[in-house]
DNA sequence: CACCCGTGGTC
DNA sequence: TGACCAAGGGT
């Protein structure tokens, strides 16, 4: 047995109140909620994972209309998977969707395996996805535990602590688990998530319109704010890159793919250097007699876990004998369907003569 | 465990 | 305006 958790409300009364708010307040007509097959659920929450809904929902449309079922999606290129993922961040998700979804295909004849183990098993799928998955396209029970539950529950219990490290995380998982229901899994997982994305912000907590609001322990300390406590923050590192816009006589730009893993793994981007020294030599040895023009202003893209200072180097090309596998002549007149890295596509987009029109003021 | 992985919104 | 964060998972 788990361990009691003082429970604020029984399972029972939490349950009623929660679904009873989820029937007149929650959302019912999100795009993953019509025709809930374990695909569209899954797709869903791994587009969801920390992405907003705002976000996901254009990204989830243009997915679902080029890949309808499992089948196309194992089908489909790796790039063109990227391709539809640009913008969207954390592109390992969209590898590992791929991935998983040969999985499925030859190990699973092409149906999702319906248990918690198997479906974690499955690259891109943990425990909380898991749970999703299953309570969502199924109905049976399920736990979930995503970020607006954690801050629900950590909230109407006060517990302390940074919900990453591991004890408040087990302690939350055994909250959450307390508080399932045997029945309406589909409503209640939702109604879950629901409750945590539009009442139980992170600013600004609805508390007025929450069904809780009488028993949140954080609510009557008065410190609602407070809770789930944050990560600890450490320094931001900067790093320095040069990326190199070498045009061909037609005004092609030299593309490279990025290394499978890492950053924008499996991604097309401009050849990146540490210094100038390391992109000249790159130069006198594969576009010999390339000249170099004024690097361009740098610009700095700041990431999870460090920030990049990015100086543009154009170049125009001498002669480059094999493009080879990894490299291609990227047209940004006439795009081509791949994953481009944000920064990127912006800095691509900025050598177009039509965004070099007046901008739209006010 | 601590770190890695992206982008857009928010104050 | 920079710090913080969002429907987490992998290594």
């Amino acid at each position: 047995m788990t361990e009691m958790p003082d429970p604020v409300l029984a399972p029972e009364t939490f349950q009623r109140r929660l679904l009873d708010w989820f029937d007149v307040h929650g959302r019912h007509d999100l795009p993953w909620q019509r025709q809930r097959t374990p695909y569209r659920v899954w797709v869903s929450e791994i587009m969801l994972q920390q992405t907003q809904v705002a976000t996901v929902i254009p990204y989830f449309e243009r997915f679902m209309a080029r890949f309808p079922t499992v089948r196309e999606l194992a089908a489909a290129h790796q790039d063109e998977v990227l391709h539809l993922w640009t913008g969207l961040g954390y592109y390992a998700r969209g590898r590992n969707l791929h991935k998983a979804a040969g999985v499925i295909l030859d190990a699973h004849g092409g149906e999702f395996p319906m248990d918690i183990e198997a479906l974690a098993a499955l690259p891109g799928i943990g425990r909380s996805t898991a749970g999703a998955i299953i309570a969502q396209s199924s109905g049976r029970r399920a736990v979930i535990l995503d970020g607006n539950v954690k801050r629900s529950l950590a909230r109407l219990h006060a517990v302390e602590g940074w919900p990453g490290r591991p004890a408040v995380e087990r302690r939350l998982w055994a909250l959450a688990e307390h508080y399932t229901p045997d029945e309406r899994l589909v409503d209640y997982t939702q109604a879950m998530m629901d409750l945590g994305a539009t009442l139980c912000r992170r600013g600004t907590p609805a508390c007025g319109r929450c069904p809780f609001a009488d028993v949140c322990v954080a609510r009557a300390r008065g410190e609602e704010r407070r809770f789930p406590e944050s990560k600890p923050s450490k320094a931001l590192p900067t790093r320095a890159t040069r990326m190199l816009l070498l045009r061909d006589v037609r005004g092609r730009v030299l593309l490279e793919q990025r290394p499978a893993s890492g950053l924008w793994g499996g991604l097309w981007s401009l050849p990146q250097f540490d210094d100038e020294a390391a992109l000249q030599a790159w130069l006198d040895t594969q576009a010999p007699g390339s000249r170099l023009e004024a690097p361009r202003t740098p610009f700095t893209h700041v990431f999870s876990h460090f920030r990049l200072e990015i100086t543009p180097q154009p170049a125009r090309i001498g002669a480059l004998d094999s493009v080879g596998e990894a490299r291609r002549w990227y047209d940004p007149q006439d795009p081509d369907s791949i994953g481009l890295a944000a920064p990127v596509k912006a800095l691509l987009d900025s050598l177009s003569p039509f965004s070099l029109t007046a901008p739209a003021g006010p």
